[in-house]
DNA sequence: TTGAAATATCGACAGTTCGCGATATGTTAG
DNA sequence: CTAACATATCGCGAACTGTCGATATTTCAA
């Protein structure tokens, strides 16, 4: 049965390789300046597109492309108010991982 | 003056453009199953990269580039001892966003 | 010294991502 | 109806990423 001396580890934590590769996927869809500041402003409010938009400094189609990015993710949704859309957070860990980003790089805390 | 019209927020968190790019960066970097894999063992334990590298099942130059890319970005350290190699975690809140990524991907909790 | 082990580096390739412009869809007003 | 507005989608090209194979470096052992 071979085995297979263990060197360093006192006991490895599990971990399903699919379940890193999911989360590997939502990580790298998180892991974009816009999308990054969309979070935070819809864990503080609704905003519409447009708004979001002209906050991050990018054309309309850019946001919502990106916005499309984070829907098929999960982490948001989309609820249509007239012409306007407003997207709000879908994913309820995004408060926490927020909040892990924002103490470190803008240490808005204090 | 051109007031604009602030329609739905109520106060928008401030955000530093480069701050979030940096951020950003960071996240890219972690997001990887076999870095997150990497990032979860060292949190755990002190590992070789020959190790690392069959843990998670790939070659170990291919894990060589993964842990150079996440001390470059300063998430890891490196020790020499001998021949090996051991890497350990240099980003404090790396903790705490794995234990984030852990309780929504990995039901360990509980 | 020579050889083997552990790790690191390099060049090249396929695959992916990002942002853009143009166009399409949906909605409201006149 | 038509026109204007808000959002979404498509195709393209430039840039980047992940992986591989081959090679280099460092260290120990005999």
């Amino acid at each position: 049965m071979a085995a297979k001396s263990k060197l360093t580890s006192s006991t490895k934590p599990p971990g399903d390789p699919a379940a890193f590769a999911q989360a590997a996927e939502c990580l790298k869809t998180l892991a974009h300046p816009v999308r990054l500041r969309i979070v935070q402003l819809l864990l503080h409010g609704r905003y519409t597109v447009g708004e979001l938009a002209e906050d991050c400094g990018v054309p309309d189609n850019v946001a919502s492309e990106h916005l499309r990015l984070m829907q098929r993710c999960g982490l948001l949704t989309s609820e249509r108010d007239g012409r306007r859309v407003f997207y709000q957070i879908a994913e309820p860990h995004l408060e926490d991982i927020m909040a892990c980003v924002t103490s470190r790089f803008l240490h808005t805390g204090k």
